[in-house]
DNA sequence: TGCATGATATAAATCCTCTCTATGGCAACA
DNA sequence: TGTTGCCATAGAGAGGATTTATATCATGCA
């Protein structure tokens, strides 16, 4: 006598909460012997006389009550850390951790943000603003789920999913309207002839651009160094030069006749937009329903 | 896959702690793929992932993070439980409460109690003054574990066992010491003539001294009438009459010649003291083995 | 008393679940 | 590419829990 089965502890449990073995084994949906059995291997295990049996049920011994009073607690307990896991399990609590740089968060992230927590309310969702680097540096520490990140990212640890194409573009303001409505494409380097406006280094945006740039034989050197695209579209606007952004970013404004696009002589290649996630963790539920919706988004785009 | 086995947590609760399947199957001296199995069961049941599998062991989920927290809590709580039912069955915890009448304490508790005190020092003694009727009460309502009691005791919820056989006599001071050396037995309807020093009405030694002055075809009067024996036994001793009391009671003062007692023409007969307690409930540790200890007494006596 | 009732205990057979052995698969590392 | 260290799977087997059937005991009632 000394292998301890848990169980006995929720025979234990009703049977005193019933007063009597019978309707504990039918509220266990067992018979009454096995009830007795169980009640007396714990017994015997414990060394202890749980119950007194009386001719009309059971009640607890005086040790029997002091164990109950821990047993009860500790059911109850283990109750809620199941409800809490069927919580989490239909996305009735938790949370959603993401981060993304600010233009991706306006324009990729939003739309399907905003449909994940109509959809689930009670899911917190913490969001992050951060670089490429900063992000994927956060997702192997495992302070977020998912990360939108420029493609292609070379992390071994990292799990990636393309997912958005972007198109980026040089766009200026009326003051160099001419120059984008000439009707000829402007070579490479004949830009940089132009005052430049990039966002800051670090940021992969900017490292695209050059990187470009140089394929061009051309040497990147900006005139104007913002740290976001909002900034560098209001410089353009006002006629400091060409500004490097995502067309998407300026949809409006190109409509709208505010800014004009450089039709370049070379296209830009597009560049990728993808999620990505730690591949030695699974993903928490929310994140995984999060991801597929964002996928839904981008199919559908 | 819905009836759970409590088991399974156990076989969780190391797995997650050790963050290996082959370290926890060791640490339970079962082997690995019955930890595999288990844990698969608990998945499968809860609905959740709980491990990720990992190359190097496994790891926790969000999901099996979040319900780790709560029967980590659970199990704390179990082995408190055992930890001091354990405690309960060696006598390092736990009460004995035990009711008496003041004489009884004296005589008959105290030797006893005091070699279970320096037995179990862990043990909290609560004791309880009383009449027998008072007593028995609250043996009934289960606020004492045992009462000592004078018998005959016709109650049917308590078991009674006698141990000690006491025996009354009269005794007096100096000023009646001729009437108690005069070598003649004193007849009870001579003890009538003397002023009584009896307890108060309600006491079960009162009861039993009317009731024998009764038998012997006198009725009782008492002049003196003293909640506590202590103080009969001083009035006795200063002259004002015939003190009814326990032999055992004053046999220093008997030895000393401070007192002297009546010889009677009429022995009374002896009256027994008894240990009871509920026969519903079975009785604590404690009290079990202080009964014990009061047996041994007794039949040393 | 004697009987019916309602409770727990016990016995023996059965069934099922867990555990084991053996093996496969997979990733990391040298 | 072989080796090592993990976990997963398959199949067989054992042992314990469950069940059915029955005993036992206390209680209440005629």
């Amino acid at each position: 006598m000394q292998s301890m089965n848990l169980e006995w502890y929720r025979i234990f449990l009703y049977t005193a909460r019933s007063g009597s073995l019978t309707k504990a084994a039918q509220q266990l949906h067992i018979t009454q012997p096995s009830v007795s059995y169980s009640i007396k291997q714990l017994e015997d295990t414990l060394g202890a006389k749980l119950f007194d049996r009386l001719s009309k049920g059971v009640s607890l011994t005086r040790e029997g009550q002091s164990l109950y009073d821990y047993v009860e607690q500790s059911f109850a307990i283990l109750d809620a850390g199941e409800k809490r896991l069927q919580s989490l399990q239909r996305l009735t609590a938790g949370e959603l951790r993401i981060g993304a740089s600010g233009p991706v968060i306006r324009h990729m992230l939003l739309p399907s943000l905003d449909r994940f927590h109509a959809a689930y309310p009670d899911v917190r969702i913490r969001l992050t603003q951060g670089k490429t680097a900063e992000i994927s540096g956060k997702l192997q520490e495992g302070s977020l789920d998912l990360g939108m990140v420029h493609l292609p990212l070379a992390d071994p640890e990292l799990a990636v999913r393309p997912l958005f194409s972007i198109q980026d573009c040089f766009v200026v303001g009326e003051a160099y309207r001419k120059l984008a409505q000439a009707g000829r494409p402007v070579a490479a380097i004949r830009l940089t002839k132009l005052p430049l406006l990039l966002l800051s280094p670090g940021s992969s945006t900017r490292r695209f651009v050059e990187g470009w740039l140089q394929t061009q034989g051309v040497a990147a050197e900006a005139d104007i160094e913002l740290g976001s695209m909002d900034m560098l579209v209001e410089m353009a606007r006002r006629g400091y030069g060409a500004a490097f952004v995502t067309r998407a970013f300026v949809r409006r404004e190109l409509a709208g006749g505010q800014l004009f696009e450089l039709p370049l002589a070379e296209p830009i290649p597009p560049r990728m937009i993808g999620v990505a996630s730690r591949k030695a963790a699974s993903l928490p539920l929310a994140a995984e329903r999060f991801m597929t919706m964002l996928a839904e988004a981008a199919i559908s785009e």
